[in-house]
DNA sequence: AAAAAATTGACAAATCCTTAACAAAGCCTT
DNA sequence: AAGGCTTTGTTAAGGATTTGTCAATTTTTT
């Protein structure tokens, strides 16, 4: 599994985060500053680096840059203030994703999985289009085709639909599905049976929503028969 | 490839400016006040200079004049606030773009591309007319016929509709429209709602306001039917 | 100074999301 | 195999959000 590299002052919040990466099955390292940063970097070659803005020593964005300069490992930042994360966008230094204190744990576990998920297949340039069987979704164009035929879904319907199709084959909780698609949300797990329901609707009417599978006690799941 | 000239006396910026060019295919050469920048302006004689306004020895304002005694060569101010370039602008120097600062260097890449475009190829430049449907856009002209008829639109309506046709089919967000069409202003994202509700009316009048659509939740797209 | 355009705020209208309730289906225990 | 329990499907109504539009104000242009 993949090791993650915790660049983090506070001690609570780096066991935090160690915690929830280790319980969703990454090995991790701490640094306590950037020049451990920088070293342990050197030393452990981790696949994700999360990254504290704020710190002694050496702060976050200097890391960054310095980090950079010998690698494109993914870089997640985590910024107190979300104006900051405006700045350090503006330095365009090239991190691979952004959260901003107090951030939610899970939320964090997600933005890995999902840099994770963008390095290793990086065909997969999330604006291009995805096709599940003759099931087409395109978040460009924000389209949805079966067989030519064009679908008007709801945005929170093709947000799932892509989502899905963009994993396809595998089983998502009601959970997973409610993070990736209403982050910040805080409605029931229950709101994702309606929308999916409501998706089965359109698709039936296209004649596919067989592909899209409940598996009884876990989730969803889309797949092409 | 072509030379590019970074006259600014701050290195980091100067280095990342120089970062990014490189990594964009261009040469570069960096003078870091305006005594250096005309010097290797005639020693080096780039294809376009990066001219910082605020600089010792010899200010931007004072280079450009210079320059421009002897050369038409592309010349891209960057400016500390946007109001300089109000002021700049009111000089009447020549110069042929203006960015102020704080600014992303991706934005400023694409400025200085447009720029050689423009000077290299001005038969093209980003100039050629743009047709979704029967709605024809001229950018040289800055013109829009719909059936030989001609539409009066504002500045503001006409970079809209360029840029949306430029795109037939894409759905943007508020935020990439408002990005592409008055980039540096900070308006709210609801101008565009606005100014595409204007530009509708207009579309009405040639009956043709449908391929202007909106995407609930999502944005607007410019489509033929 | 006048005119045109851009921007904002306010409100109405349209649409969607969410919830709760109940029905249906599946699973487990006996 | 039946009954009870849990999980999922479905529906409709209220609430929340998003969008269309207008008028007032500010800014820019002429």
């Amino acid at each position: 599994m993949s090791l993650v590299l915790v660049v983090e002052d506070e001690p609570e919040i780096a066991e935090l985060l160690e915690d929830y990466l280790r319980q969703s099955g990454y090995r991790t390292e701490r640094a306590a500053d950037g020049k451990q940063a920088l070293t342990l970097f050197r030393a452990a070659q981790p696949d994700l680096i999360l990254l504290d803005v704020m710190m002694p020593a050496l702060d976050g964005i200097e890391v960054l840059k310095r980090i950079r300069n010998e690698s494109t490992v993914p870089i997640i930042m985590l910024t107190a203030k979300s104006e900051e994360i405006d700045y350090i966008l503006g330095l365009e230094l090239g991190a691979d994703d952004y959260v901003s204190k107090p951030f939610r744990p899970k939320e964090v576990m997600a933005r890995v999985k999902a840099v994770l998920r963008r390095t290793h297949h990086p065909e997969q340039a999330d604006s291009a289009p995805v096709r599940v069987g003759c099931i087409e979704v395109d978040p460009l164009q924000a389209t949805v085709h079966v067989e030519n035929k064009r679908l008007e879904l709801t945005a929170t319907e093709f947000r799932l639909l892509h989502y899905m199709a963009e994993h396809e084959g595998r089983t998502f909780s009601r959970e997973e599905l409610l993070e990736a698609v209403l982050p910040e949300s805080d409605a029931l797990e229950r709101v994702i049976d309606v929308h999916l329901g409501n998706l089965r609707k359109k698709l039936e009417s296209c004649g596919v929503s067989h592909m899209l599978q409940t598996v009884r006690g876990m989730g969803y799941r889309l797949i092409d028969v």
